[in-house]
DNA sequence: GCCTTCTTTTCCTTAGTCTC
DNA sequence: GAGACTAAGGAAAAGAAGGC
């Protein structure tokens, strides 16, 4: 499409003089209706009967409309405006639950019941089968929107991203001496007979927990434990433990193994995002979306909780439907469950208490209990 | 975790109708 | 009468969900 001839005030006769001047091929129906959707990125007209009246022509074209999830610029938003705030430097080191606690597509509850499940399902009243489809289906939906987000930054140039593998290692630490053995202590007495009695102890080792990035090293050590007990399990990819049922039990042996010869405790992804940070401000500056003010910044976080709220709902709507017309007596226990009468409101009580940010805290109401 | 399947959206052609 | 508009139907692409 040639630009350099269009200007506010221009008037064309029809259709085609327009495509003349643009250089763009005469299309009819609906290829003709989405070139004019098109051609409104880079300009706005007015038409006169057959005449275009040229309105407006834009600095930067409008970004390209396609079938993206509606929230997934918002995202975008939201993590441009994450790195280049508060003195992050155009950089970020987040894990994937962080981040979207903070974009507050989850709430609290939704990172601190995950990993007790049983015990929410119980203090929902919900089935544990359903609590856990709930977390796998959300999951995999919000780490896609996520990285759809950051895919699409990206591909503007305005971000690189990788994923990083995280540690949780656990450090400990014995004071030693100048023979690298452990210092010892010792307590000198004094008796009732003025006798001089002592005794010796080695000083205490202390160990806390770090989060941080992984080693090459010790990366190279966790894909070899992987490989071991991929071998054990007569697996030769990840994937084919969750085909065989076997994940739970992989993960638990990898991470014992881990944890007994390295002191890692746990390991997990996180996003490292690098920023075009000039970039940024020079496109925003043009856009007039400059850095997120503080309650523009709450605006946007909650109509994204709102958005995730309703597309959770809408899935599981959908699922339902879909068990519903499926159902019959040899149905697997998947579409079973689905179908039944509580699965929606159960679905709904779950976004509620994990997804919504008006949500009560789980970790007070399990701690009174 | 990752591959497969389903769903939605976009884009295109064709043909008939409307408007300038 | 030429050009513009509209709707139907289908292919392709991309996104989202399913399933082990």
């Amino acid at each position: 499409m040639n630009l350099s001839n269009i200007e506010v005030g221009n008037i064309y006769k029809n259709y085609k003089a327009l495509c003349e001047i643009l250089e763009e091929k005469n299309k009819t129906g609906n290829a003709k209706k989405a070139q004019l959707k098109e051609w409104e990125r880079f300009f706005k007209y007015e038409k006169e009967g057959n005449k275009f009246i040229i309105t407006h022509v834009y600095a930067i074209p409008l970004p390209e409309n396609n079938n993206k999830t509606k929230y997934i610029p918002t995202i975008e938003k939201l993590i441009l405006d994450k790195v280049v705030q508060f003195g992050n430097k155009g950089k970020v080191f987040i894990s994937k639950s962080q981040l979207m606690q903070e974009l507050k597509m989850i709430n609290e509850n939704y990172t601190f019941a995950k990993y007790k499940q049983l015990r929410l399902a119980k203090h929902m009243n919900i089935s544990l089968e359903e609590v856990e489809e709930f977390y796998m289906t959300s999951d995999d939906l919000l780490k896609r929107n996520i990285e759809a987000a950051l895919n699409s930054l990206r591909n503007q140039s305005l971000i690189f991203w990788t994923n990083a593998m995280t540690l949780c290692f656990i450090e400990t630490h014995a004071e030693t001496n100048n023979t690298n053995n452990i210092k010892a202590t010792k307590e000198e007495r004094t008796n009732e007979y003025n006798e001089n009695t002592v005794s010796f102890s080695a000083i205490k080792p202390v160990s806390y927990q770090t989060y941080r990035k992984a080693t090459e090293e010790e990366i190279e050590y966790i894909l070899q434990v992987e490989k071991e007990v991929l071998n054990k399990y007569n697996c030769d990819k990840i994937s084919e433990t969750f085909k065989k049922g076997l994940n739970n039990k992989f993960y638990k042996e990898v991470k014992e193994i881990l944890f007994d010869t390295a002191n890692i405790y746990y390991y997990f992804n996180s996003y490292e995002i690098i920023a075009n940070e000039k970039y940024i401000y020079s496109k925003w500056e043009e856009l007039e979306e400059l850095q997120l003010e503080l309650d523009e910044r709450e605006t946007y976080k909650n109509t994204l909780n709102y958005d995730v709220i309703d597309r959770i709902n809408h899935n599981a709507e959908r699922r339902h439907l879909k068990a519903i017309e499926t159902l019959n007596d040899d149905a697997p226990e998947r579409i079973k469950n689905r179908s039944n009468e509580n699965y929606l409101s159960n679905s709904y009580k779950l976004t509620d208490t994990l997804i919504n940010k008006n949500a009560l805290s789980l970790k007070r109401e399990f701690n009174i209990k």
